[in-house]
DNA sequence: TACAGTTATGGTTGCCATGACCATAAGTGT
DNA sequence: ACACTTATGGTCATGGCAACCATAACTGTA
C-alpha cells in the first residue's frame, strides 16, 4: 500500500506534531503554559508543550498524551478543542514540520512538573504575549496569540467560560472569569441575571459557600449547553445593544 | 538538518494534503463541489477536490493552486478560510495521511471543467450531505457535515454572507443568502433595518438594479467589517430576544 | 391613461433584553 | 448594635426586535 506514497520532485513526507496552547486563571490572571525546550533546535527557549503524533494515534489522544508528558497535567478534566495547522515550509528548521495547534482551557491546575523532552514548565501571563517582552521558538508566538484571541471570543458565544471554572462555582466565579479575560468590569447583578437567563449554561446544586467576609453565594455546575442563546456579548464602545 | 527527523518504531513520516468544501449558491440552493475521482483508492467515488501539499507551499497556497487544477476555479475572488485537520490513522487506506479542510465560499461560480486527478466535477445539492443518499471517499462526508454547519454558523456572526453574493448585490440578494442557508423566510424590512444598523456590514454603491419585475433595488458592496456587531442571530424556537 | 401585480423601502407598535442604578439579605468582625 | 462586605433582587429608561401595515417605483395589460 505504500507503493502509492512516493516521494518526487515536488511531494515528500512531512512530520505530524501537536502543539498546546493551555490557558487557566491563576492570581486572577489569564495565564499561559509555556516550557523551556530541553532539545535543538530553539534549545532553552520557552516553547508551547507539544510533540511528535505517534503512528497509531489520533491528534487528540496525542495532544492528551503529550499535555501529561510535557506538563503532567490530566487533560481528562479539561476542556480540549482544534486549533488550527500551521505548516509553512520555513516554520521549522528540521523540514516539513506540520503542527496541529489545540486550546485547553482549565481551572486553577497545578504547577506542572518537568518531563522528559522539557527542561521545565511553567505558566505565564497571557499578557505578556502582545507586549513583546516573550520571545517563543519556532512560530509559537503567532499561535498562542491567535489562540487568546480564539479565548476570548470563545467565551461569549459558547460556555467555555465555564472551563476555568471547578466543578461547581459561583456566580462571582463565573464573572471573575470574563472580567479578567476581557479585561472589563461587569455589573454582578446584570451579569447574574444574564446568565441565568441563559437556558442551559449553569444548574444550581442547591448548596452555597461561603465567602471570607459577605453573604454566601449558591453554587453552579456547568449546564448542558455549549453553545450559548442568547451569547454574553462584550459591551461595545459604539452602538448600544439594548 | 534532516537527521533530527528520525524514523523510530513510534513516529514516522505522514503525507500531508489539502482538501476543499467549496459551497455556493445555485437555483436557490446551496451547492458544494464534489470531484469524482480518477485514482485509486476510492476510484470513481465522489470526494472533495483537494490534494498533496507541494514542498515549498504553504497550506493556503495549496489549497488555492488544488481549486485551480481540480475545479477550474480561480480562488483569489473567494473566501477561503482552515476548517480543521484530520489525521486519524485509519483515514486514507494508504497510510499517514494528515488532511488540512478548507472551507470556501463564492458567489454562483461557473460549472467547473474536469481536471488531471479528478474525472470530473459536479456540484451537488448541500442538502443530500445530511439525508444518506451520498457516499463519499475516506472521511470526507464527515468533513462535509462539520463545513455545512460551520457555514450555517459563520454566517451569523461574520459577514461571510456577502462572499455567496457577487461585487454588488442589492439586500434581497443578501437575504436570499440566509433564507437559502438556513432553511427560513425572514422579513424584508426587518432584515433590511438589521443589516444597515450593523455597522460596516455593506457599502451603498449608490446604484441600483432594475429586478425583472417590481421597484428597482439600491445596490451595496461588501463592508470593511468581518466580525459583525451585532450579530445576525437566527431566530430561536424558545425564548425571545427582542 | 388607468389599473393590477410585484418588489423595495419605510414606519408603527408592543415586547423584552439590557445597562445603570438602587435596595435588601446574610454573612463577617469589632 | 454597628460597620463592612458580598450576594441577590428590583426599578426604570433605552433601544433592538418581530409582526405588521403603508407607500414608492417599477412592469405589463386593459
Amino acid at each position: 500500500m505504500d507503493d502509492w506514497l512516493k516521494d518526487s520532485d515536488e511531494v515528500g513526507p512531512s512530520w505530524l506534531t501537536v502543539d498546546l496552547a493551555i490557558f487557566t486563571l491563576r492570581d486572577d490572571q489569564l495565564m499561559v503554559l509555556l516550557v523551556e525546550r530541553g532539545l535543538d533546535p530553539f534549545r532553552g527557549m520557552p516553547a508551547m508543550p507539544g510533540g511528535y503524533v505517534q503512528k497509531k494515534e489520533n491528534l487528540r489522544d496525542g495532544a492528551l498524551r503529550e499535555l501529561a508528558e510535557e506538563a503532567g497535567i490530566d487533560g481528562s478534566q479539561l476542556h480540549l478543542e482544534q486549533l488550527g495547522t500551521y505548516a509553512d515550509p520555513g516554520r521549522d528548521p528540521r523540514g516539513r514540520v506540520v503542527t496541529v495547534a489545540y486550546l485547553a482551557l482549565g481551572p486553577d491546575l497545578p504547577i506542572p512538573t518537568g518531563g522528559t523532552d522539557a527542561a521545565r514548565a511553567f505558566w505565564a501571563p497571557a499578557a505578556r504575549l502582545g507586549d513583546g517582552t516573550l520571545t517563543l521558538a519556532f512560530d509559537h508566538q503567532t499561535i498562542l496569540t491567535e489562540a487568546l484571541e480564539e479565548v476570548r471570543r470563545k467565551i461569549e458565544y459558547t460556555a467555555a467560560a465555564t472551563a476555568f471554572c471547578g466543578d461547581t462555582f459561583t456566580l462571582t466565579d463565573l464573572r471573575t472569569v470574563y472580567q479578567v479575560i476581557w479585561g472589563q468590569e461587569l455589573d454582578p447583578s446584570n451579569f447574574r441575571r444574564k446568565i441565568l437567563n441563559t437556558t442551559g449554561f449553569v444548574q444550581p446544586t442547591g448548596d452555597q459557600r461561603l465567602p471570607p467576609t459577605g453573604r454566601p453565594a449558591a453554587l453552579y455546575r456547568r449546564g448542558q449547553a455549549w453553545l450559548l442563546n442568547p451569547p454574553v456579548l462584550r459591551a461595545t464602545t459604539s452602538g448600544q445593544r439594548g
